[in-house]
DNA sequence: CTGAAAGCGCTTACAG
DNA sequence: CTGAAAGCGCTTACAG
């Protein structure tokens, strides 16, 4: 149980802890191999291991990051997290996440703890409420990355999807396919959040663009619990959609379950296409055609892009990535 | 960017170091409210957050665990880790995930890295192959909880699966819908995994018990990715099963896919019933048969009873706790 | 009711 | 080529 230190090392191979440290450091320009041989002996008889708590103190650093996730629900977000760690720990970095739930108080007080840690930066899917907070960081010049949602006014690196790229591909397929009547439903829109802003924006560009018309109807945005109601209405109205885009894998979900439950055959009664591919897309009945947001690539951008900025090696000049979508077209529409 | 101090604080308020340390952690016994207001207003006005690193150094705990996840690409470990880390976070704990990604040096790394961090304790869904390392932690009353995968000698308290009960259950409810020929496709053997392993033995245990004729054909262990042609060439006999069992959820995945590729209608032509519970259960078309395991339950109680050994109120006496399979009766079988 | 001092286990100039 | 010393930011007996 008794911890060994530095300290008895260094008294084990009858040197300095200076000398140890520097050893374990790689510092041996001068260091006679006899000493090395010595020291080494020492660690190994002792199953000495560095305390790092410590060392993150002296130096201040330590080589851990943060990770605050919105939601952890979403495939996406899980997907995104192991890009992060995968990239990190091939730095040597470990990362801490957090699931803020979308509520901005848990977002606060995570943040408030992973500073306290002192993780040396933080890559965050911002719940749009807590600017000023950000904004604080950001002015200390903390490390901090954001991803799948920005907050206006805020200069920190993005990290987001080509939302209106993706509706526009979304719509065109569609439209290839011979739907007009085309609905959107997504999550609720309140807050102001990122994605579903923009892709319901980009939705809207992209009926327009192809000259379809926009029934109101169709584009219904609900917390995720209501959502079968919403969409039972709109499957009831007298001239329903003929087809219907998901907002996210979450959306999605409850699409599927409520054409379930009505017993409406897609493709055949209604088309359906979602952004976020997931899992079971592929060998779902019928197969779903997704867009997909390249996930891994954007995570291990986040990480990239917080590493940097940790080892202030590169400019601070901060920039918005768009991720560009992918159709994985399938037998839904 | 100048981090502020206790120092800081102390220095701000009239007081010493101590006193402010004193009024953070709540030792007020009699302290004057005048001091009081002192420290908060200095704490205030200068945005003192304490640095817990420093703190984590002095008193020797970090009030943080780790997680090492097997394979994180389960369900089931996703939903244990959540687990965990609702009840850690509730109780002032952080949590740091890594995923070994079943190789048993990832896990030994792991392991060093989360002490050399000086982390309280450790849950672990361990490979079976660092027995030793477990061994040499458990001899320095090291905190540490095996959850879903026990190891044969090491004593820890274990949080498993019945698996011997669910096979059961999954055998009857086969039984009591009319299959008897039925098979049984789990991932690779190798390597004694524990759920795989029980999940066979009790499988045979339960065909036997039901006066079932065991083909051995029908019974197929595989790496992941060569299921889909195990499986192919086992629709493909004579003689065929009349029904499977999918011995965990990425198991399922590989035979959903197969029945797919094979235009094979569940249930009418084959019987499937899954282990694991999985998001898309419910509303697949056919929704699936499955028998859950209690997932939040099972991650909740590694978390309180790695946390009890932290505290060290309770005794030391380790135990296998296992829980109860429940049947989710659907439409795949 | 409050402060001075030691110490947690490292690293890092600096001296020799 | 190696060591003595200071210090990272806290907490904790102990003294008064």
């Amino acid at each position: 149980m008794k911890k060994v230190t530095m300290a008895d090392v260094s008294r084990q191979a009858g040197v300095s802890k200076s000398t140890v440290s520097q050893y374990l450091n790689g510092r041996f320009n001068y260091m006679s191999s006899e000493t090395k041989d010595r020291i080494q002996r020492s660690i190994e008889e002792l199953g000495y291991s560095p305390n790092s708590v410590a060392r993150s103190l002296r130096q201040k650093k330590t080589k851990t990051i943060g990770v605050i996730v919105a939601n952890i629900l979403h495939d996406f977000s899980t997907q995104v997290v192991r890009a992060i760690e995968d990239y990190c720990h091939a730095c040597g970095f470990t990362v801490i996440i957090c699931n803020a739930d979308d509520q901005p108080d848990k977002e606060r007080h995570y943040i408030d703890m992973l500073r306290a840690k002192q993780v040396d930066g933080l890559i965050v899917f911002p719940t749009n409420a807590n600017s000023e907070l950000f904004q604080g960081l950001v002015k200390e010049n903390y490390p901090l990355v954001f991803i799948d949602r920005f907050i206006e006014g805020v200069r920190v690196n993005n990290v987001l999807f080509d939302n209106k790229k993706a509706m526009s591909l979304a719509v065109q397929t569609l439209r290839g396919k011979g739907y007009e009547r085309i609905g959107l439903v997504t999550a609720s829109l309140e807050g102001a959040i990122t994605p579903r802003q923009e892709r319901r924006d980009g939705f809207m560009a992209a009926m327009e663009e192809q000259g379809l018309p926009i029934h109101d109807e169709y584009i219904q945005s609900s917390n995720i619990d209501q959502i079968k109601d919403v969409l039972a209405d709109m499957l009831q109205s007298t001239e329903r959609p003929e087809a219907i885009i998901a907002g996210n894998d979450r959306v999605l979900q409850e699409v599927l379950k409520t054409m379930k439950q009505n017993d409406i055959d897609v493709p055949k009664e209604i088309g359906l296409l979602t952004i976020d591919d997931v899992t079971f897309a592929e060998f779902y009945n019928p197969a779903i055609t997704a867009i997909a947001q390249p996930t891994y690539e954007m995570g291990r951008k986040a990480a990239e892009l917080l590493l940097e900025e940790i080892d202030g090696t590169k400019g601070s000049k901060k920039q918005t990535y768009r991720f560009e979508p992918s159709l994985q077209l399938r037998h839904s529409c």
